[in-house]
DNA sequence: ACACTACCTCAAGCTAACTTTAGGTCAACA
DNA sequence: TGTTGACCTAAAGTTAGCTTGAGGTAGTGT
């Protein structure tokens, strides 16, 4: 019987990769950072408790709003260790992202604003722009840096 | 007489890069990747021109926007090689990056749809969701990867 | 029993965007 | 004239997120 590892909810890693659409060396990876556990049978191989695949999903989808793996590993650890996560253990997850979304939308149209303003203009230090007035003639008075800035 | 580059107009590295917030490694990083130019000095060092400072503005503006190195060397190729671009330059330049950011934002905003309606209910697939309805139950017959996929 | 595929580990390689280090030259000022 | 400090090059190191390769074991099908 071919399904054996479904029917026991027992994965190998293999087909966890082909189910996830990752390799088999990312999930190494993932294990060796901490993402994603699993223990071993006899052989040393490792077994996947069916939820892993969940787990990859959600880790993908994290990456896919540029969280770092990081990140997303301090998110998932607040699933719960003992019993398989619930409904509701991955909506508070999905919460927690959707802010740092939000966050993140909200600074790229503060940002568009400013180019739309700045750039567009001449001008890219907001304020007074140093960079655009003393092109040709460079005081010595202002030295900080002329950039735009993060928040 | 201290200031003897900033009337010349001819900037040396150091100058260059206290003025603009980059270090010097970076400015010869963005050299040998084509993003800034500079001729040498008798004594082989390099020298800018003025507008170099605006360059990097934008180089760093840009990166903030998320956009790579390669790509900003893109657009940056599209300002006039011979004079010394003029504000509607670099206006036209601001164009492109604020189309990107626009098309970001959007992602970015559907991103959150799907956040919300997918992590959020247990559903990750969109559609008809395999992962959710077949967490125990995993049939042969469906063995696509079921991430929430980039467009 | 034998082959073939899946799996294992550890180390090295890859891209982006820089920084650091090493060993040496040039320029400015007292 | 001497000695700092600024500059030069080339190569190696750094972080993130993986992939590839080498050399070996395990599991499955005939």
């Amino acid at each position: 019987m071919s399904d054996k590892k479904l029917i026991d909810a027992n994965l190998a890693v293999g087909f966890v990769a082909k189910r996830s659409g990752v390799k088999v060396s990312t999930l190494h990876f993932y294990e060796s950072k901490g993402l994603i556990r699993s223990w071993r049978n006899n052989g040393n191989q490792r077994r996947y408790k069916p939820d892993v695949l969940r787990r990859i999903a959600v880790i993908k989808a994290a990456q896919t709003m540029g969280i770092t793996l990081e990140d997303i590993k301090q998110t998932l650890s607040t699933l719960p260790e003992q019993r398989t996560p619930t409904k509701q253990d991955w909506a508070a997850l999905s919460k927690v992202w959707q802010t740092q979304l939000d966050e993140r939308i909200q600074y790229m149209q503060r940002l568009r604003e400013r180019v739309n303003g700045c750039i567009g203009c001449g001008c890219l230090s907001m304020a007074k722009c140093p960079i655009y007035n003393k092109d040709d003639y460079l005081g010595e008075d202002q030295s900080g840096a002329v950039l735009l800035e993060r928040d």
